[in-house]
DNA sequence: GTCGTGACTAGCC
DNA sequence: CGGCTAGCCACGA
């Protein structure tokens, strides 16, 4: 239970996102274990192999912009905008980070 | 055990 | 405001 690896530890985070939300690499990397792991975690969605199951598109840059989507970026934005989050620019306004 | 990779972050010019 | 550098982490080969 508490083998968990960094890995899946990042799935549980970012599948716990409400929806019409997201959150930044960094707070999903301090969620996950490892604040500095920001890095770490783009690693893991770009490998992730259930992107329905681990919603990796509500996941931001810290600094409010979409950054990058293994589907394209432009995919990203679109999702983030059916779930309500509003992009203006191509960045996320703040309030919609959990 | 070591190296390379990448959807990051913060600081500097 | 925009672009670049260096530092950081976990995973696979």
């Amino acid at each position: 239970m508490s083998e968990e690896t960094f890995t899946q530890r990042v799935y549980d985070v970012v599948a716990s996102i409400p929806r019409g939300k997201v959150i930044t690499y960094g707070e999903a990397a301090c969620r996950a274990g490892s604040p500095r792991a920001a890095r770490a975690v783009g690693n893991v969605m770009n490998k992730n192999p259930d992107t329905e199951r681990v919603p990796c598109h509500r996941v931001i840059c810290s600094d409010g912009s979409v950054g990058g989507y293994a589907f394209g970026t432009s995919k990203k934005v679109a999702l983030l905008r059916k779930e309500g989050v509003e992009i203006i620019d191509g960045k996320v306004h703040p309030e919609y980070l959990v």
